[in-house]
DNA sequence: TAGCCATCTA
């Protein structure tokens, strides 16, 4: 009798008589195509009294388990649990496996344990790999670390103590739960170790960020030579991925010249790939990208990653464009491309290209596109973002990237309350979600709801890290609060654990000097552990333009540029501080240093949403479609001003009056911030307040003048400037004229 | 009758 021509006419066709034999009808079995087709064969077996033999039910409970075109892990269990006879060994294991490593791991450890309690199988070699692998799931959690330590003392008084196999599943089990070194430990002293137990060991330092640990195990292997083990592929992409992430070029590249440029799988070429982009060698990137035979999307999405990071943005579009089939992946990395360089504007083109597509995004979206939105102010954007997520939570899951993203995108669009909300009602809170909630109420002059918070986190278990001490220390900053400050620092390393970096004490010199305490900023910067950086120098300077501090704000322009020669912001400070204190020779000469330099102070610019759309002015700007309107509503904004004795802040005006070259910014009443006021006033209507997103810090002109503005117009306007925010409410600012 | 390690996007 020849076999049937298809898996599916088996299950027709007429009577188990048309087969050989059992064996053949089990084969069938394995070939099942889809789901409906083993309903029958299931209900075939039952009629035959084939599932009394627990060896052919295991066959069908693992054809249920492992055919990739209809795996139905929950249909299996059904069957198993309404089985005539006693499952087999096989058949438990088979089952453990499937719940493993298909979504529900805690299942797979229950059958464990009910293996154990209700029948005579003791686990075997084959169990403790898959009780292991669903142990060390990311699911599991900590439960997890528990289990598998029991697992690790069943093992070690079972046969299979010395099973690679095991051994290994070990080894990973305590990499995956972040326990490498009691991995360490039974990597050195185990009798056997296979080449999977060394890319196990490798692969989980690369994960963990142990990356010297990880390239130091490589070379170990490599020195072993033909004593030990020989690498292989999974060797190399595990050793590639410490390079990226250390930038190792060079141990990288001599990696890739060890393995042979030739030859390679694309697997490989893509991960050489990848190093190469993360190393920051677009050539080398580009040189093995020409030479690929073969590439994919990955290929493609890789380079086109490490083009938009060396700034060639066009390239990286071009190169999108050509990617035949593109996954979300391939979105994400050009919209987060454009995002991080800076780019915000395009990056919300393209994730708005990606809907229109139909693409469904992601986290890894969203986060992105959040982002681009906080960058850019487009508060409507993100509200319409943060309603997506809502309607589409089935598909996804609100994790704490979500968060953190959603209250940085409230803070820095001007809407705290709403960040405020999305903290409140967010489920867990990890440092991230902690730290950004923390930096929004800085931004905002909240440093003492700030420090509230820094202890809450604690209170809740949460160990600040290092972000979380800059975004605490700058928020004291805008607030004012030096010994808060202060203490913060001092506490850092001996209470907290966390080395203090230069970033702090370049916080704690902006929170002395801009409360004038200059001679302890000084003692702080002469006494630091390190050498003085860019920053530190930075937070100096700006103090000493404030204060009008001349010598010293020379001192630390001096030590800036000398660190940053090409540091435009630093000629700028140093000329306000000139003018400042009357010295227009001086500033003079800063004006002109810069020119021969080929430095140009940044352009003032402001831009405000209205209606989903992002309305930008340059100061003096006359391109605005309503330009009639916006200046004949400044004109009335003037006269307000000036019948409410405003006088305008003439050194302010002097500095410009020199900027001859800048001949837009003639006068403080065509000040870009003022521009979008008087068009916020115009298109919009109350109580929506007017939200407006300045590139610089603010002037103080301006400043005053939205103050009276708030209060004639009864108008609450929120403006952010590069440093924070000022949410103007009856002719008073929350920054409380200390910024 | 089966199994442990594996590239891209935050």
């Amino acid at each position: 009798m020849p076999p049937p021509a298809t898996a599916a006419a088996a299950f027709v066709g007429p009577t188990i008589s048309s087969y050989a034999s059992d064996h053949a009808f089990l084969e069938v079995l394995d070939r099942c195509p889809d789901h409906a087709t083993a309903r029958r064969a299931h209900a075939r077996m039952l009629r035959l009294g084939l599932l009394c033999h627990p060896h052919h039910a295991g066959r069908l409970i693992a054809a249920c388990c492992v055919q990739p075109s209809w795996r139905d892990p929950s249909y299996a269990l059904r069957v198993f649990d309404h089985l005539a006879v006693p499952p087999d060994l096989f058949t438990w294991n088979v089952l453990i496996r499937a719940h493993a490593s298909s979504g529900d791991p805690h299942l797979a450890l229950f059958l464990f344990s009910r293996l154990l309690s209700e029948t005579p199988h003791r686990p075997d070699k084959f169990t403790f790999p898959f009780a292991l692998k669903a142990a060390a799931a990311p699911a599991v959690g900590a439960s997890g670390a528990r289990e598998g330590r029991a697992l690790h003392g069943m093992v070690v008084k079972s046969p299979f103590r010395s099973d690679v196999f095991v051994l290994n599943s070990l080894l990973n089990f305590y990499g995956a739960v972040g326990c490498l070194d009691d991995a360490r430990q039974l990597f050195d002293k185990s009798p056997k170790r296979d080449v999977v137990s060394w890319n196990t060991m490798i692969t989980a330092a690369a994960r963990a960020g142990r990356c010297d640990e990880a390239l130091a195990m490589f070379r170990e292997m490599e020195m072993e030579g033909r004593a030990g083990v020989a690498p292989n592929e999974v060797t190399v992409l595990a050793a590639l991925s410490a390079c990226g992430q250390k930038r190792e070029l060079e141990l990288g590249r001599w990696i890739h010249s060890f393995v042979g440029a030739a030859e390679q799988s694309l697997i490989l070429s893509n991960a050489f790939l990848d190093m190469y982009v993360k190393c920051g060698s677009l050539d080398d990137a580009e040189q093995l990208f020409d030479r690929m035979v073969q590439k994919d999307a990955v290929s493609m999405t890789t380079m086109l990653v490490g083009l938009a990071k060396a700034g060639n943005f066009e390239a990286a579009g071009q190169l999108f464009d050509e990617i035949p089939h593109r996954d979300v992946a391939c979105w994400n990395a050009l919209i987060s491309a454009y995002e991080q360089g800076g780019r915000p504007k395009e990056s919300m083109e393209l994730f708005r290209r990606a809907l229109a597509a139909s693409v469904a995004p992601d986290q890894v979206t969203l986060v992105a596109a959040l982002s681009a939105c906080a960058q850019m102010g487009a508060l409507d954007m993100g509200r319409w973002i943060h309603g997506y997520m809502n309607k589409n939570h089935h598909h996804l899951e609100q994790n704490s990237h979500l968060t953190t993203s959603l209250i940085d995108m409230y803070s820095k669009c001007g809407d705290l309350e709403r960040a405020l909300e999305v903290f409140a009602s967010a489920g867990e809170k990890n440092v991230f979600v902690w730290s950004a909630m923390i930096a929004g109420l800085g931004m905002y002059g909240r440093g003492k709801a700030a420090v509230e918070l820094f202890l809450e986190m604690q209170q809740s278990r949460v160990s600040p890290n290092a972000v979380a001490f800059i975004n605490v220390l700058s928020a004291c900053s805008h607030a004012g609060l030096v010994e808060e400050g202060e203490r913060l620092l001092r506490e850092m390393l001996p209470a907290y654990g966390v080395e203090p970096q230069m970033e702090h004490y370049a916080a704690m010199v902006d929170i002395l000097a801009r409360a004038g305490r200059f001679e302890a900023a000084v003692d702080l910067v002469r006494g630091l552990p390190v050498p003085p950086g860019a920053p530190v120098w930075g937070a100096l300077l700006g103090a000493c333009a404030t204060h009008g501090k001349t010598a010293l704000g020379e001192e630390a322009c001096g030590r800036l540029l000398e660190l940053e020669p090409r540091n435009d912001g630093a000629y700028v400070l140093l000329s306000n501080l000139y003018a400042k204190s009357g010295r227009w020779e001086a500033v003079g000469r800063v004006r002109k240093l810069m020119k021969e330099r080929g430095l140009a102070k940044e352009p003032g610019r402001s831009s405000m949403e209205v209606g989903g759309v992002v309305h930008k002015f340059l100061a003096g700007d006359t391109s605005h479609p309503r330009r009639r309107e916006i200046y004949a509503k400044l004109e009335e904004i003037m006269a307000m001003l000036r019948a409410s004795g405003h006088s305008p802040d003439t050194a302010g005006l002097v500095l410009q009056q020199i900027e001859e070259e800048e001949a837009k910014e003639r006068a403080l009443s065509l000040h870009s911030e003022k521009l979008a006021m008087a068009f916020g006033l115009i298109s919009t209507s109350p109580p929506s307040p007017i939200r407006i997103m300045k590139n610089l810090r603010v002037c103080e002109d301006c400043h005053s003048a939205a103050k009276l503005i708030s209060m004639a117009y009864r108008r609450e306007i929120v403006l952010r400037d590069r440093h924070r925010f000022h949410h103007f409410r009856d002719g008073c600012c929350s920054c409380g004229d200390f910024w």
